[in-house]
DNA sequence: CTAATTGCAAAAGCTTTGCAGCGCA
DNA sequence: TGCGCTGCAAAGCTTTTGCAATTAG
Protein backbone atom coordinates (compact mmCIF):
# COMPACT_ATOMS: atom_id res chain seq x y z
CA UNK A 1 0.00 0.00 0.00
CA UNK A 2 3.14 2.20 0.11
CA UNK A 3 3.99 1.61 -3.11
CA UNK A 4 2.47 4.78 -4.36
CA UNK A 5 4.08 7.07 -1.88
CA UNK A 6 7.51 5.44 -3.33
CA UNK A 7 6.27 6.37 -6.77
CA UNK A 8 5.47 10.02 -6.04
CA UNK A 9 8.90 10.12 -3.82
CA UNK A 10 10.67 8.85 -6.81
CA UNK A 11 9.23 11.42 -9.29
CA UNK A 12 10.11 13.85 -6.92
CA UNK A 13 6.46 14.62 -5.94
CA UNK A 14 5.65 15.50 -2.19
CA UNK A 15 3.16 12.48 -0.33
CA UNK A 16 -0.29 14.62 -0.48
CA UNK A 17 -3.68 12.99 -0.35
CA UNK A 18 -4.80 14.42 -3.87
CA UNK A 19 -1.92 12.68 -5.20
CA UNK A 20 -2.48 8.97 -3.74
CA UNK A 21 -6.10 9.54 -4.20
CA UNK A 22 -6.02 9.99 -7.77
CA UNK A 23 -2.83 7.42 -8.08
CA UNK A 24 -5.11 4.93 -6.38
CA UNK A 25 -8.00 5.57 -8.53
CA UNK A 26 -5.67 4.73 -11.87
CA UNK A 27 -4.87 2.04 -10.11
CA UNK A 28 -8.02 0.55 -9.17
CA UNK A 29 -10.13 1.93 -11.76
CA UNK A 30 -12.23 -0.28 -14.26
CA UNK A 31 -11.95 2.21 -16.93
CA UNK A 32 -8.06 2.71 -17.50
CA UNK A 33 -8.75 5.55 -19.47
CA UNK A 34 -9.43 8.73 -17.80
CA UNK A 35 -10.28 12.18 -18.51
CA UNK A 36 -9.68 15.15 -15.72
CA UNK A 37 -13.00 15.28 -15.30
CA UNK A 38 -13.44 11.48 -15.22
CA UNK A 39 -11.40 11.71 -12.34
CA UNK A 40 -13.02 14.64 -10.95
CA UNK A 41 -16.20 12.59 -10.59
CA UNK A 42 -14.93 9.06 -9.54
CA UNK A 43 -13.13 11.00 -6.60
CA UNK A 44 -16.60 12.72 -5.61
CA UNK A 45 -18.68 9.42 -5.87
CA UNK A 46 -15.82 7.77 -3.67
CA UNK A 47 -16.54 10.52 -1.16
CA UNK A 48 -13.08 12.07 -1.80
CA UNK A 49 -13.29 16.07 -2.54
CA UNK A 50 -10.18 17.15 -4.38
CA UNK A 51 -10.55 20.14 -6.76
CA UNK A 52 -10.82 20.02 -10.42
CA UNK A 53 -7.43 22.08 -11.07
CA UNK A 54 -5.71 20.06 -8.43
CA UNK A 55 -6.68 17.19 -11.03
CA UNK A 56 -5.35 18.75 -13.91
CA UNK A 57 -2.45 20.32 -12.41
CA UNK A 58 -1.29 16.56 -10.70
CA UNK A 59 -2.22 14.80 -13.87
CA UNK A 60 -0.12 16.93 -15.42
CA UNK A 61 2.85 16.10 -13.30
CA UNK A 62 2.36 13.00 -13.42
CA UNK A 63 2.85 12.68 -17.21
CA UNK A 64 5.71 14.82 -17.16
CA UNK A 65 7.39 12.48 -14.44
CA UNK A 66 6.67 9.55 -16.36
CA UNK A 67 4.07 8.16 -14.32
CA UNK A 68 1.20 8.53 -16.63
CA UNK A 69 0.73 8.70 -20.65
CA UNK A 70 -1.88 10.80 -21.77
CA UNK A 71 -4.04 10.13 -25.38
CA UNK A 72 -6.01 11.89 -27.24
CA UNK A 73 -8.39 9.28 -29.38
CA UNK A 74 -11.67 10.68 -31.43
CA UNK A 75 -12.75 12.49 -28.70
CA UNK A 76 -10.80 16.13 -28.55
CA UNK A 77 -9.89 15.70 -25.09
CA UNK A 78 -6.73 13.53 -23.44
CA UNK A 79 -7.60 10.75 -21.28
CA UNK A 80 -5.14 9.53 -19.13
CA UNK A 81 -3.84 5.91 -17.60
CA UNK A 82 -1.10 4.46 -15.97
CA UNK A 83 2.62 3.91 -17.92
CA UNK A 84 3.30 0.53 -17.53
CA UNK A 85 6.65 -0.12 -18.58
CA UNK A 86 5.11 -2.50 -21.61
CA UNK A 87 4.01 -0.12 -24.47
CA UNK A 88 0.92 -1.36 -26.25
CA UNK A 89 -1.66 0.13 -28.56
CA UNK A 90 -5.23 0.58 -28.73
CA UNK A 91 -8.82 -0.55 -29.82
CA UNK A 92 -11.40 1.98 -29.03
CA UNK A 93 -15.43 0.78 -29.60
CA UNK A 94 -16.80 3.86 -31.16
CA UNK A 95 -20.36 2.14 -29.86
CA UNK A 96 -19.98 1.46 -25.89
CA UNK A 97 -16.82 3.51 -25.59
CA UNK A 98 -14.59 0.45 -24.69
CA UNK A 99 -10.51 0.30 -24.83
CA UNK A 100 -9.06 -2.50 -25.65
CA UNK A 101 -5.18 -2.68 -25.74
CA UNK A 102 -2.94 -4.93 -28.03
CA UNK A 103 0.96 -4.93 -28.85
CA UNK A 104 2.23 -6.30 -32.23
CA UNK A 105 5.53 -6.78 -32.71
CA UNK A 106 5.17 -6.43 -36.75
CA UNK A 107 3.64 -3.07 -36.91
CA UNK A 108 6.38 -1.93 -34.38
CA UNK A 109 9.32 -3.06 -36.70
CA UNK A 110 7.20 -1.72 -39.43
CA UNK A 111 6.95 1.77 -37.91
CA UNK A 112 10.97 1.87 -37.74
CA UNK A 113 11.27 0.86 -41.35
CA UNK A 114 8.64 3.85 -42.64
CA UNK A 115 10.37 6.15 -40.29
CA UNK A 116 13.28 6.27 -41.26
CA UNK A 117 12.87 6.05 -44.91
CA UNK A 118 10.87 9.42 -44.11
CA UNK A 119 14.05 10.79 -41.84
CA UNK A 120 12.15 10.87 -39.27
CA UNK A 121 13.39 10.09 -35.31
CA UNK A 122 10.58 8.24 -34.00
CA UNK A 123 10.34 9.53 -30.67
CA UNK A 124 6.90 8.43 -29.94
CA UNK A 125 3.64 6.79 -31.38
CA UNK A 126 -0.02 6.22 -31.26
CA UNK A 127 -2.01 3.80 -33.16
CA UNK A 128 -5.54 3.36 -32.99
CA UNK A 129 -8.30 1.51 -34.15
CA UNK A 130 -11.41 2.12 -34.22
CA UNK A 131 -14.67 -0.17 -34.48
CA UNK A 132 -17.47 -1.98 -32.94
CA UNK A 133 -16.24 -4.50 -30.19
CA UNK A 134 -17.70 -7.71 -29.98
CA UNK A 135 -20.22 -7.09 -27.13
CA UNK A 136 -21.91 -4.42 -29.32
CA UNK A 137 -21.81 -6.65 -32.42
CA UNK A 138 -24.47 -8.94 -31.01
CA UNK A 139 -26.71 -6.22 -28.99
CA UNK B 1 -13.48 25.74 -61.28
CA UNK B 2 -16.95 24.53 -60.64
CA UNK B 3 -15.99 21.03 -58.95
CA UNK B 4 -16.45 22.88 -55.71
CA UNK B 5 -20.08 23.27 -56.79
CA UNK B 6 -20.39 19.68 -58.15
CA UNK B 7 -19.07 18.46 -54.69
CA UNK B 8 -21.18 20.53 -52.32
CA UNK B 9 -24.30 19.41 -54.57
CA UNK B 10 -23.74 16.41 -54.65
CA UNK B 11 -23.33 16.41 -50.61
CA UNK B 12 -27.04 17.75 -50.79
CA UNK B 13 -25.31 20.85 -49.33
CA UNK B 14 -26.54 24.51 -51.03
CA UNK B 15 -23.59 26.31 -52.55
CA UNK B 16 -23.06 29.01 -50.90
CA UNK B 17 -20.12 31.55 -50.72
CA UNK B 18 -18.88 30.85 -47.32
CA UNK B 19 -18.89 26.86 -48.09
CA UNK B 20 -17.19 27.30 -51.69
CA UNK B 21 -13.95 29.56 -49.99
CA UNK B 22 -13.73 26.88 -46.92
CA UNK B 23 -14.03 24.20 -49.57
CA UNK B 24 -11.11 25.95 -52.07
CA UNK B 25 -9.08 26.84 -49.05
CA UNK B 26 -8.88 23.27 -48.22
CA UNK B 27 -7.48 22.39 -51.51
CA UNK B 28 -5.48 25.02 -52.41
CA UNK B 29 -3.65 25.71 -48.92
CA UNK B 30 0.15 24.47 -48.24
CA UNK B 31 -0.58 23.10 -45.06
CA UNK B 32 -3.07 20.12 -45.66
CA UNK B 33 -4.34 19.77 -41.92
CA UNK B 34 -6.12 22.59 -40.36
CA UNK B 35 -7.77 23.44 -37.24
CA UNK B 36 -11.50 25.60 -36.97
CA UNK B 37 -9.40 28.59 -35.88
CA UNK B 38 -7.06 27.76 -38.59
CA UNK B 39 -9.25 28.32 -41.44
CA UNK B 40 -10.80 31.20 -40.15
CA UNK B 41 -7.63 32.95 -39.65
CA UNK B 42 -6.15 32.03 -43.17
CA UNK B 43 -9.65 33.38 -45.09
CA UNK B 44 -9.01 36.83 -42.81
CA UNK B 45 -5.63 36.97 -44.55
CA UNK B 46 -7.05 36.33 -48.05
CA UNK B 47 -9.84 39.28 -46.97
CA UNK B 48 -12.35 36.84 -46.68
CA UNK B 49 -14.99 37.57 -43.51
CA UNK B 50 -16.36 34.83 -42.25
CA UNK B 51 -17.62 34.03 -39.10
CA UNK B 52 -16.21 31.18 -36.72
CA UNK B 53 -19.35 29.36 -36.10
CA UNK B 54 -19.99 29.17 -39.66
CA UNK B 55 -16.73 27.67 -39.83
CA UNK B 56 -17.40 24.76 -37.72
CA UNK B 57 -20.83 24.63 -38.82
CA UNK B 58 -19.11 24.07 -42.31
CA UNK B 59 -16.41 21.95 -41.34
CA UNK B 60 -19.46 19.38 -39.14
CA UNK B 61 -21.45 19.22 -42.72
CA UNK B 62 -18.11 18.42 -44.76
CA UNK B 63 -17.31 15.70 -42.45
CA UNK B 64 -20.98 14.19 -42.21
CA UNK B 65 -21.08 14.34 -46.05
CA UNK B 66 -17.20 12.90 -45.85
CA UNK B 67 -15.39 15.43 -47.72
CA UNK B 68 -13.35 15.97 -44.87
CA UNK B 69 -11.68 14.14 -42.65
CA UNK B 70 -11.00 15.26 -38.84
CA UNK B 71 -8.34 13.92 -36.44
CA UNK B 72 -7.18 14.73 -33.88
CA UNK B 73 -2.65 14.36 -33.17
CA UNK B 74 -1.79 15.26 -30.04
CA UNK B 75 -2.70 18.55 -29.48
CA UNK B 76 -6.21 17.96 -28.22
CA UNK B 77 -8.20 19.77 -30.62
CA UNK B 78 -9.19 18.60 -33.74
CA UNK B 79 -7.92 19.50 -37.62
CA UNK B 80 -9.62 18.69 -40.76
CA UNK B 81 -7.67 17.26 -44.05
CA UNK B 82 -10.01 16.68 -47.87
CA UNK B 83 -11.12 13.44 -47.65
CA UNK B 84 -8.81 11.91 -50.92
CA UNK B 85 -10.04 8.52 -52.11
CA UNK B 86 -6.59 7.17 -50.77
CA UNK B 87 -6.66 6.05 -46.77
CA UNK B 88 -2.96 6.94 -45.52
CA UNK B 89 -1.40 6.89 -41.82
CA UNK B 90 0.42 10.39 -40.54
CA UNK B 91 3.48 11.37 -39.09
CA UNK B 92 4.01 14.25 -36.90
CA UNK B 93 6.99 16.51 -36.31
CA UNK B 94 6.21 17.18 -32.88
CA UNK B 95 8.88 20.32 -33.05
CA UNK B 96 7.94 22.15 -36.50
CA UNK B 97 4.27 20.64 -36.41
CA UNK B 98 4.81 19.40 -40.02
CA UNK B 99 2.56 16.43 -40.83
CA UNK B 100 3.38 13.73 -44.08
CA UNK B 101 1.39 11.34 -44.81
CA UNK B 102 2.30 7.64 -46.03
CA UNK B 103 0.79 3.94 -46.25
CA UNK B 104 2.22 0.98 -45.80
CA UNK B 105 -0.06 -2.14 -46.63
CA UNK B 106 1.91 -4.28 -43.95
CA UNK B 107 0.71 -2.56 -41.67
CA UNK B 108 -2.66 -2.14 -43.15
CA UNK B 109 -2.91 -6.25 -43.34
CA UNK B 110 -1.40 -6.36 -39.74
CA UNK B 111 -4.45 -3.99 -38.67
CA UNK B 112 -7.21 -6.50 -39.77
CA UNK B 113 -5.41 -9.27 -38.24
CA UNK B 114 -5.38 -7.88 -35.22
CA UNK B 115 -8.87 -6.28 -35.07
CA UNK B 116 -10.28 -9.74 -35.76
CA UNK B 117 -8.22 -11.55 -33.29
CA UNK B 118 -9.85 -9.49 -30.98
CA UNK B 119 -13.55 -9.56 -32.38
CA UNK B 120 -13.30 -6.10 -33.18
CA UNK B 121 -14.94 -5.18 -36.20
CA UNK B 122 -12.64 -2.20 -38.06
CA UNK B 123 -14.77 0.96 -39.16
CA UNK B 124 -11.66 3.13 -39.26
CA UNK B 125 -8.52 3.53 -37.73
CA UNK B 126 -5.77 6.20 -37.21
CA UNK B 127 -1.98 5.70 -36.83
CA UNK B 128 0.34 8.44 -35.91
CA UNK B 129 4.07 8.20 -35.54
CA UNK B 130 5.45 11.42 -33.57
CA UNK B 131 9.23 12.56 -33.68
CA UNK B 132 11.57 14.87 -35.41
CA UNK B 133 11.04 15.45 -38.99
CA UNK B 134 14.80 15.64 -41.25
CA UNK B 135 14.70 19.08 -41.12
CA UNK B 136 14.94 19.75 -37.59
CA UNK B 137 17.08 17.12 -37.00
CA UNK B 138 19.67 19.63 -38.48
CA UNK B 139 18.47 22.95 -37.41
C1' DC C 1 -41.65 31.66 -51.88
C1' DT C 2 -39.59 28.57 -48.46
C1' DA C 3 -36.30 26.31 -46.29
C1' DA C 4 -31.55 26.45 -45.65
C1' DT C 5 -27.74 29.28 -44.23
C1' DT C 6 -25.34 33.00 -42.16
C1' DG C 7 -23.69 36.34 -38.57
C1' DC C 8 -23.81 38.06 -34.17
C1' DA C 9 -23.79 37.52 -29.46
C1' DA C 10 -23.86 34.78 -25.84
C1' DA C 11 -23.27 30.27 -23.63
C1' DA C 12 -20.97 26.05 -22.79
C1' DG C 13 -17.15 22.91 -21.87
C1' DC C 14 -12.83 21.81 -20.52
C1' DT C 15 -8.53 23.54 -18.89
C1' DT C 16 -5.41 26.96 -16.93
C1' DT C 17 -3.81 30.76 -13.90
C1' DG C 18 -3.40 34.00 -9.73
C1' DC C 19 -3.29 34.20 -5.16
C1' DA C 20 -3.98 33.44 -0.21
C1' DG C 21 -3.77 29.92 3.12
C1' DC C 22 -2.62 25.14 4.59
C1' DG C 23 0.45 21.15 5.16
C1' DC C 24 4.25 17.97 4.29
C1' DA C 25 9.10 17.16 5.30
C1' DT D 1 9.97 26.76 9.59
C1' DG D 2 9.89 27.03 4.58
C1' DC D 3 8.65 25.68 0.25
C1' DG D 4 5.33 23.13 -2.06
C1' DC D 5 0.65 22.12 -2.63
C1' DT D 6 -4.27 22.96 -2.49
C1' DG D 7 -8.62 25.32 -3.08
C1' DC D 8 -11.22 28.97 -4.70
C1' DA D 9 -12.48 32.14 -8.03
C1' DA D 10 -11.83 33.90 -12.20
C1' DA D 11 -9.95 33.98 -16.78
C1' DG D 12 -8.91 31.60 -21.39
C1' DC D 13 -9.80 28.96 -25.50
C1' DT D 14 -12.02 26.40 -28.61
C1' DT D 15 -16.41 25.01 -29.92
C1' DT D 16 -21.55 25.22 -29.78
C1' DT D 17 -26.25 27.23 -29.66
C1' DG D 18 -30.24 30.67 -30.18
C1' DC D 19 -32.21 33.79 -33.03
C1' DA D 20 -33.18 37.27 -36.44
C1' DA D 21 -31.80 38.59 -40.98
C1' DT D 22 -30.34 36.92 -45.51
C1' DT D 23 -30.02 34.04 -49.56
C1' DA D 24 -30.00 30.02 -52.69
C1' DG D 25 -32.96 27.23 -55.55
Amino acid sequence: MATENQELRKAGLKVTLPRVKILQLLESSENKHLSGKDVYKALLEAGEDVALPTIYRVLHQFEAAGLVISHNFESAHSVYELNSVDHHDHMVCTKCGRVEEFLDDVIEQQQEKIASKHGFKITDHSMCLYGICSDCQQA
